[in-house]
Parts: structure tokens; sequence; C-alpha cells
DNA sequence: GACGATTAATCAATCGTTTGATTAAAGTGC
DNA sequence: GCACTTTAATCAAACGATTGATTAATCGTC
């Protein structure tokens, strides 16, 4: 999918590049519309994420949003163009949320907090984590958007880059560091972050599966909290002993 | 996608169900045939990994195995009959891996090694886990397949969870138990076997993250020894951090 | 009445499936 | 051993359904 973008390119108005066709309505106020756009994309943003690019119809996003097939061309120039526009507002939404959640802490021009608080950040940063990826039932389609996106690198995939993961990345490097005496920027811490990260993430993904095992019939509250308490208990682990070898080498 | 089987179940022959409808030709040996089934098996593996059920369209899947587009009705009974056979096929190569890989040293009916050396199968069960899904390049298909299904819990989650997931899970929980002296039935030691599972699953699914935010420009032999150390020091960790806390318990 | 928003109707393309014919090999009776 | 039937395997062609896209007309509001 997303493989070739206007395949003929025939358009009956000269409309320059970035939305191509696409009519885009008073860009301040939607309020005037019955709100036609953003029912679109939510709809879209479940279809999409739920059925993958190619088996969500262009017809079933419109009747969930209850508006005219038509209004996609007309509000974004075809399917393609209302694929883009779900990952650039899910892309905004993720950023608005990391840019108050950790970045605070962490971020380029923040001032870190001492050591132990580091680490404190750091948990609950994770645990807000689970909480939205595991717990929340609305993520489930925004998370299966953006894994199949990471499947097929493309603009999608830089964008969400270069707004979300990276500056995410890069905080909770310097609060492990200061957490741990380590070196943000080694490739070893990098690589660390990344396996906290990624506990997160699996616990999502395979959830069905650690339900089965676990013999939970269902996520509730008390199963978030077990899988919190495993994560966390890492983290202090892992923390631990890097903070002894960093002791340890710089005596 | 997998909503419905055998809509219309008008079938030419009265066959029983199972594979419905679908000739099953001479399962001793397939030799005598040009090996069109095994060909459709292996393109369609490749078409439906990277592309998705719905995405993935029958006249590629034949044009790749080289072979007539009716045959995918022939041999499977429909697109569905073949998908299912991929996730057969899938099922049987991965439940064999697993049968010689980790489950003769902590299976149901394996004499599970003392402590320390425990340990040491879990180190290079991960590796080798490592090696399969973030170096090998043919498993990206197979990993995407699972994953998509992961998404849509049905029958071929239910296989690959008896066969796979459970026995394999399962032993990495006695092994994890004798090497920290922890009960394997315990709700927090399964979901840390889970959490040290996930990391090696998210260096797959989130490898062009990782490989960009590390300025990695392939991920070669050196890329993945760094992950696997990253991944084992967090074993390690834990499993020390386990230790005490069930000695203190203990005494 | 001009214009943005919305609609029904229609288009060509592609989808999965089915059909009927063809080939080659394996039986089968004499 | 030869003529005939049967069966498995393969193919090209076509079918109906659904897809994304487009057109022209209609609605509602200022």
């Amino acid at each position: 999918m997303m493989a070739k973008t206007a395949k003929t390119s025939r358009r009956r108005d000269g409309a320059e590049d970035g939305a191509p066709g696409a009519h885009e309505p008073s860009q301040t106020a939607t309020e005037t519309s019955g709100g036609s756009r953003e029912a679109l994309i939510r709809a879209a943003i479940t279809r999409f994420g739920e059925e993958g690019y190619a088996a969500a119809s262009i017809r079933a996003i419109a009747a969930d949003a209850g508006v005219n097939l038509s209004l996609i061309s007309y509000y974004f120039g075809g399917k393609q163009g209302l694929y883009e526009a779900c990952a650039r507002d899910i892309v905004d939404r993720l950023s608005a949320i990391a840019g108050r959640a950790i970045l605070p802490f962490g971020g380029e021009a923040a001032e870190l907090p001492p050591a132990d608080a580091s680490l404190g950040v750091l948990e609950r940063a994770l645990s807000a984590m689970v909480d939205f990826l595991v717990r929340e039932e609305a993520s489930q389609a925004v998370v299966r958007f953006i894994m199949r996106e990471l499947g097929n690198p493309g603009l999608v995939v830089d964008i969400l880059y270069d707004d979300v993961m990276q500056p995410v990345h890069a905080a909770a490097c310097r609060l492990w560091a200061a957490a741990t005496g380590g070196d943000a920027d080694s490739e070893a811490l990098k690589l660390t972050v990344f396996s906290m990260i990624g506990q997160v993430v699996y616990f999502r993904i395979a959830r069905p599966v650690v339900q089965r095992r676990l013999g939970w019939k269902e996520m509730g509250v008390g199963e978030v909290e077990a899988i919190k308490a495993a994560i966390i208990a890492n983290l202090r682990a892992a923390a631990h002993v890097a903070r002894l070898e960093n002791e340890t080498a710089n005596s």
C-alpha cells in the first residue's frame, strides 16, 4: 500500500501540491459545517487501524461517519489523502501528549531532576504508557495504525519519528543517564532505553497471548497494575546494575 | 477479514469439512506434480505477510509462484483456504524450531539444569530469538504475518498459542524459576518472562526507528550483537534482583 | 443568486471465483 | 499390448461483485 501517489494525476483544478486537489474549506473554523471532515478522520482512523489501508473501503468509512462517499474526494482528494490526514492527526495528538508527559522533565531545554527523582519520572512515564497502550480500548486503532506504518517506512514514519519518537526517546535517555550516571549519547544506553519501552509495547501487541497464559478474562485495573509492577521492577533492576557499574568505572 | 467461512457453500463434490472443497492431491508424495502447491504457499506467505490479507491479490500470488490463478481454488478452495494453509505452514515450522531450541532444556518432561546453567540456557534462547527476528531478512514476512494474526484473534492464534507460544513460555518460566528460585506458576514470574521476550519482539517491530536513532545504516552482525548485549544485561539484572528477593524471603 | 457543502448516479478497473477445455498420467478390460 | 475410460493437474476466459473515483445536480445559507 501507499506505493505510488497520483497514479493518473488528472485533476479538475490546477491545485498545487501538499493535498493535491483537495478542497480545504475555511481552514480557520470548521464549526460552520456539520463537522463532516472530522467525522471522516475519526471513522477512518478506526477503519484503517483495524483493517489496514487496502481492506478498509471508503464506503464503509463514509457510512461510519454518516456522510456521503464523495466528501472524501471533496475534502481529501481521495482515499490516499484521507489516509495521510489520519496520519497527520495521529502524529499531532501523540506529539501533544508527549509534549506534556515527559518532555517537561527530560526534554532538550528541561533542567534534569536529581538521580533518584529521574528514575521516578521514568517510572511514571512508563506507567502512563501502559495505561494508554494496554488499558485504553480507544488506543487500539491508533496503535495498530502506527504499527502498520512502521512496516512500510515512508513519509508518515519520518514525521512520527521526528515529532514523537526521537524527542521522547532522547528525553528518556537523558533521564536514564541522570539516574544511573551514564552517558546519554552512548549506544548501550540508548538500546537499554529502547528495551524498556519495548516491554510496554509488547504487552499491547501480545495482549491476547498474555491474557490467555495468565488466565485473565479481562484487562482490568488489577491486571494492568500487575503488568506495571513487572515492568517497573525490571526498570529498577536494570538501573540499579547500571548505577553500580558506572560507580565502579568512575572510581 | 476472516469473518465468514463458506459464504455460499456450493461445491461440486460432496467434500467433508476441514479444507472445504479443496482437492488434496496425493497427500503422500507431491513429487509427481510440479510443486505448485508448495510454490503457492511460499509466495502467499510473502504476499500476505508484506501486504496483509485483503491487499494481497491472488493474481499476484499466482504470478509470483509461476502458476495459474485457478490452482488456488483447486488446491485450497479459495483465497481464504490458501491463507489458512499458510498459517498452518508457519505454525508447523515455528513449532519445529521451538521443539529443538528450548523445549529440550525447559520442557515439561525435561530435567532442569542447575541455577546458573538455567540462566545460560535462557540467554542463548533469547540470543537465538534476536538472530531470527531481528537479523534474518527472510523472517520478516513470517513475523508480520503473525503480528497481523494477533490483532485478529481466531483459530490461527489458538493453534499458534497452543503449539508454540504456550510451550515456549512455560519452558522459559521453568528455567527462570530454576535460575532465581521463584515459583514458575506465579503471576509475577510469568509477566517478567513475557517482558524479556517482549524486548526482543520490539526490536523487530521498531527496527527502522532503532536504526535511525542509533544512526545505523544496516542491521549487521555488530548491530545485532549490541542489541543482544543490552537485552542479556537486562535479563541478568532482573534475575539477579529476583534471586536476592527470593533468598531473603526464604530465610 | 452566488458559493460552499452535500448528494445520487455512474465510471472504469480490479477483485475472487467459476467455468469449460486441455493435457498427461494411471487404470481397466479384453 | 492395445483401445478405452478415468482421474489429477493445469490453463484461458469470463462472471458478478466491489472497489476508488468522477460527474452533474441539489441543498442551504449569507
